[in-house]
DNA sequence: ACGCTGACTATTA
DNA sequence: CTAATAGCCAGCG
């Protein structure tokens, strides 16, 4: 494990500063769009952005997702494996695979069933 | 200012 | 099949 969070606290992410707000309204908005008992990959949004190479930056898109308005259903958006790696930023971790399974998402050992069935893709939803 | 880490992905061994 | 490596960009110590 590592010594420490990276950003355990990236409470100050850019609340008042903006800077790439728009990369991350970008993001915000897709992830938005996805259906209820639909799922995506960070790569799928990043690539829907021309910025396919920057997953990682969809991935940091989303600690702020429960902070802006309307709230952003990250618990939608896990890896290209249909893992939902991103559980532990949840509270509690729980609740991403509970909430997909409530909207129809099969969820097992933190992994999405029929990922690529459940599989929304960004760049055919959006018209491209 | 420099270096490390991280909710990723694709490629190579 | 799994493991390791490189590329990516922004935030934090």
């Amino acid at each position: 494990m590592p010594k420490k969070s990276a950003s355990e606290k990236l409470k100050t992410l850019r609340p008042s500063g903006k800077r790439e707000e728009n990369f991350f309204e970008l993001v915000f908005e897709v992830a938005r769009q996805i259906p209820k008992g639909r799922v995506t990959s960070y790569g799928a949004i990043a690539a829907c952005l021309g910025a396919k190479s920057s997953a990682r930056m969809v991935g940091w898109a989303m600690n702020g997702a429960g902070r802006v308005k309307p709230a952003v259903p990250a618990h939608r958006v896990v890896n290209r494996n249909g893992l939902l790696t991103g559980k532990h930023h949840f509270s509690p971790p729980s609740s991403m695979a509970q909430q997909l399974k409530k909207e129809g998402v099969k969820v097992k050992d933190d992994q999405v069933v029929d990922f690529k069935k459940h599989f929304w893709d960004p760049a055919e939803e959006l018209g491209f």
